[in-house]
RNA sequence: GCACGGUUAGCUUAGCGGUAGAGCGACUGGUUUACACCCAGUAGGUCGGGGGUUCGAUUCCCUCACCGUGCACCA
């Protein structure tokens, strides 16, 4: 075990602890379940997965080694429209259409990408590390989930609570479907606004309408104005001449014309637009639509501009009407586009048959159980826009016209009347339908996050009562980002509380999006989309750039995202391994909505793992064959300072890991992991112990006490950082647990560290403290003083109390080693004080004899910025005190500090006056 | 328009009522037998602006500015 090298450890210990089954839920204990957020097999796994990945398996290693009965549940997402369009991109490429080659052939093809994509995620997934139960996996189209997602239909179809209907919805007219309210992306565009002329019927005058979409005008069936607006009260009831369409259209009143928008007069097309609609219904108005499913004009308008496309068919229109004499003018107009989220198209209001999930009576309950608490968001700032959304639920189409999906389990007789079963023979029976009668089954499938909203239960076996089901489910808790908030986490608790009649988590954890260094949202077309194994296994620039270019949607983005690619990793990536990158996620799951990832970081946190191997090493070296027998719960007995005091904080750092995972801060975790390996066990045990270690002085006893302080502070450190980083913790573990008296096949089915064994001892700490006092203030004499680092210099003290002399008398050889002192001498009272540079600690007062190396002038400086510093300080403190409602108001405890302070300040600057002017008088 | 989040050292961020912390970066000095992916030391912050509450505010309240997000939306 010379260097640590990640990649030569990971696969291994995997392996290990998959073979051996250690995932699978122990079957004793409180249940702890967490069913991952199954991935896309749309490509593969992302930064924003890598991150999730780790959270989720911390606290499934977490509450193993808490012993709990721990499962984590593994399993993908189908995505309807996502993966079909990849396929269909793929097919392209290759000269083909899913249309060519039919349903059949199509889907075929999609579930060989399924196969391909599955596998690299999950592959994925173990080379994080997530210690999920890969038994237990699960699709959301496999054979067992798929029987359950028809089933829930049925069931829900039965009780009403889905329906099918005629009605406006979303339609993308590019993938040719329709899409959820949430699919739909609505941002600011630059557009116009056409004031088109309606002439009235009689001939006399005409009234001008404003309108942002002048081709939707062949659908219109009236014209509205406001009932109150003086303006156009005398035409309401009389009729206009349709331009170009030649028919006539009356003029109607409603109020929701806003008479100071435009015109005041609103052309009405129910048909192509959703308030348009409602004006419709409001006034028994017909419906004509003018489009095709591809947003072409259809053959209810004049020949003229039929099969246009929309776009097209607008220029010809306004052509025409301005011909006509009938154009009053355009208007620059900045417009609000609805968008399909996946497409990127223009998304068209349009009039379909569509399946429908009745949400009404679903929100209620899942209200209910985020407001008792029943289900806890955390944080909890989204109950309120949980809430929001909820209230205002609309209806959920979850039928979607494309191929790769759930089918919907309904058929048509030649009568079109429709029959819900589960399969066309059940259908027959239910409904008795004669064998003859032909049945067509419907063709569209089912929105994926309709299955997805299923998956805490459907995953443990529901409807069944599975020994899962009824161990796992109310699952502990769902780990997701909040940017599914409403499409996924809503739609579970509506339905867990509906088909189950629990909750389907009792907790859900909102964690950020990660971003790139600079908060940008990574995406393909800016070349900052990472892959968690690059960074795991490095990868150079080129080949970096050649997979970024690669597939890609625009091929002509390929430029720019190569030169980003290079400028933002010039050198590529090195490999960090997963404990690096693990580490890394931890430190930046802080309480902010966006995580910027930045490369750099991962530096540190590789940097972090070599120091545990490295200390883990110098440990090995010096425990090996030296160790005496360690006898559990001995270890309670009052040893040296040192020792007492790596295990208080020890205890220490246990309490504020503990604490962060409770708190779902794994930013906190990890800081208290890193602060106690680097800052207290490296920087100080460890060189404490080596003085230890080297002292013959020392009795034997002593020196195996350290011994053994060194070894099981150690396995019990590997133990309490385990869960953020499995990997080098076992290899360590492996070698360091015998050596402590420890014995097991893994650390990961080893308990966490129990507090009994560490608790926090305030005598040793403050002994300890003061002892790094020391040692800081004379390592900072010699840097400042430039004293060349070989250079023994000897040390006198005065003042101190009778602890303070003890604890002098104690811990010398240690203020010798790590000052690197010559001697340590008290100041005999009456003799004469060398030339000295002076530091004070407490009560202490430290003399350097600086000899002919002082630099007089140097250490003036020094002494007068100190005393500035300090002067600044006392003047502060005194206006402080000198208030006299401070005194009267603040807490007694608060008072006293600042008294206390006041006199520190005032000990330490007569100490460093004094000496001042000692220099000055001997200059 | 409504709601939410953010604005702290050059960068990424923690702290959220009692004298501002970290990591990276910068600077100075070091091949000290665990570690140069290291060690020792140093510099760098009027905590976005303004007002208020308080003995005391980065921390609580109000307000403004800017950035981001969600929901809604008038053609």
């Amino acid at each position: 075990m010379k260097s640590f090298d990640p990649g030569a450890i990971e696969r291994k210990w995997y392996r290990y602890w998959e073979e051996n089954g250690f995932f699978s839920p122990s079957g004793r204990g409180d249940p702890f379940c967490i069913t991952i957020p199954p991935p896309n097999v749309t490509g593969t796994l992302h930064m924003g997965h890598a991150f999730q990945a780790t959270i989720i398996d911390t606290l499934l290693r977490y509450h193993r080694m808490c012993g709990y009965n721990t499962l984590g549940q593994p399993g993908t997402d189908h995505a309807g429209i996502a993966t079909q369009m990849v396929v269909e991109r793929r097919l392209m490429a290759e000269g083909q259409s899913r249309h060519a080659m039919g349903r059949e052939a199509f889907i075929e093809r999609v579930w060989e990408w399924k196969e391909r994509s599955g596998q690299t995620i999950t592959t994925q997934l173990r080379r994080m590390g997530v210690s999920v139960d890969w038994s237990r996996e699960r699709f959301t189209m496999d054979e067992r989930l798929s029987p359950v997602v028809l089933d829930v239909f049925v069931r829900l179809y039965e009780e009403g609570l889905i329906y099918r209907g005629q009605r406006l919805v979303n339609w993308d007219p590019v993938l040719r479907t329709a899409i959820s309210d949430l699919e739909v992306i609505n941002e600011e565009e630059a557009g116009s606004l056409w004031l088109i002329r309606y002439p009235l019927v009689g001939g006399e005058d005409h009234l001008v309408v404003a309108t942002t979409r002048p081709e939707t005008m062949l659908g219109d069936v009236a014209v509205a104005v406001h009932p109150a607006d003086e303006r156009y009260r005398r035409f309401i009831g009389r009729s206009v001449e349709l331009p170009l369409a030649g028919r006539r259209i009356p003029v109607i009143a409603d109020s929701y014309v806003d008479p100071a928008f435009g015109t005041g007069c609103l052309k009405i097309t129910p048909a192509h637009d959703f308030n348009d609609y409602e004006v419709g219904q409001r006034h028994g108005l017909p419906l004509i639509n003018i489009f095709t499913v591809d947003a072409r004009l259809n053959d209810a308008v004049p020949e003229a501009y039929r099969a246009l496309d929309r776009y097209e068919a607008r220029k010809r229109i306004v052509a025409d009407l301005e011909a006509q004499g009938l154009l009053a003018g355009i208007q620059p107009h900045v417009q609000v586009i609805p968008r399909g989220d996946r497409s990127h198209a223009v998304v068209e209001p349009y009039l379909t048959y569509q399946w429908f999930v009745k949400t009404g009576p679903l929100a209620g309950p899942a209200i209910e159980a985020v407001r008792d608490q029943r289900i806890r968001l955390v944080p909890k700032g989204w109950e309120k826009t949980f809430f929001q959304w909820m209230e205002e639920i609309r209806d959920w189409c979850i039928s979607r016209q494309i191929w790769w999906g759930h089918r919907i389990p309904a058929w048509y007789d030649p009568e079109g009347r429709v029959y819900v079963a589960r399969n066309e023979a059940e259908a027959r029976v239910k409904y008795g339908l004669s064998a003859d009668l032909p049945l067509q089954q419907d063709e569209d499938v089912l929105d994926t996050w309709f299955s997805s909203a299923l998956w805490p239960f459907a995953t443990l076996g529901w409807p069944d009562q599975t020994p899962e089901l009824k161990t796992f489910y109310p699952t502990t808790v769902m780990v997701t980002a909040f940017d599914i908030l409403f499409f996924w986490v809503a739609r579970m608790a509506m339905m867990g509380l509906k088909l189950t009649g629990d909750v389907p988590f009792r907790t859900v954890y909102i964690h950020g999006l990660v971003r790139d260094a600079h908060g940008q949202k990574m995406s393909k077309t800016k070349g900052n989309v990472l892959d968690p194994l690059d960074i795991i296994d490095g990868r150079d620039v080129d080949s970096l750039v050649a997979k970024m270019t690669q597939g890609l949607m625009q091929p002509e983005m390929a430029e720019r995202i190569a030169k980003n690619v290079r400028r933002e990793f010039p050198q590529g990536f090195e490999a960090y391994g997963t404990d690096a990158l693990r580490f890394t996620f931890a430190v930046l799951a802080g309480s902010g909505r966006d995580i910027a990832f930045d490369i750099r970081r991962l530096a540190g946190s590789r940097a972090f793992c070599t120091k545990v191997w490295n200390a883990a090493r110098f440990v090995l070296m010096n425990v090996e064959n030296a160790a005496p027998p360690t006898v559990p719960g001995e270890t309670g007995e009052r040893g040296n300072a040192i020792d007492r005091w790596i295990r208080s904080r020890f205890a220490r750092a246990l309490d504020e890991v503990k604490r962060g995972i409770a708190d779902y801060r794994f930013d906190q975790v990890a800081q208290a992991i890193y602060e106690f390996t680097w800052s207290h066990y490296c920087d100080w045990y460890l060189e404490l112990s080596k003085v230890v270690l080297a002292d013959a002085e020392k009795s034997p006893e002593e020196r195996a006490a350290t011994r053994r302080t060194l070894i099981e502070v150690l396995e019990s450190l590997l133990r309490l950082m385990h869960p953020v980083m499995p990997f080098i913790s076992e290899e360590l573990w492996q070698a360091v647990a015998p050596l402590a008296g420890v014995s097991g096949k893994s650390i990961m089915l080893r308990p966490f560290p129990e507090e009994s064994r560490y608790c926090p001892d305030e005598d040793a700490e403050q002994e300890i403290e003061w002892l790094q006092k020391m040692v800081i203030e004379i390592r900072r004499i010699r840097a400042e003083m430039d004293v060349p680092y070989r250079k023994q210099v000897a040390l006198f003290l005065s003042g101190g109390d009778d602890r303070v002399r003890d604890w002098v008398a104690r811990n010398r050889g240690f203020i010798v080693s790590l000052g690197k002192l010559s001697s340590v001498e008290w100041l005999a009272p009456g003799v004469s004080e060398p030339e000295s540079v002076v530091a004070v600690v407490g009560d202490l007062r430290l003399l350097i004899p600086m000899e002919d190396l002082i630099d007089r002038e140097a250490e003036l400086k020094r002494l007068s910025r100190e005393i500035d510093a300090l002067n600044s300080q006392l003047a502060k403190s005194r206006a402080k005190l000198d208030n006299p409602s401070f005194a009267a108001r603040a807490p007694a405890a608060v008072v006293e500090q600042e008294r206390q302070r006041l006199a520190d300040t005032e000990r330490n600057l007569e100490k460093l006056q004094s000496q001042k002017s000692r220099l000055e008088g001997t200059a």
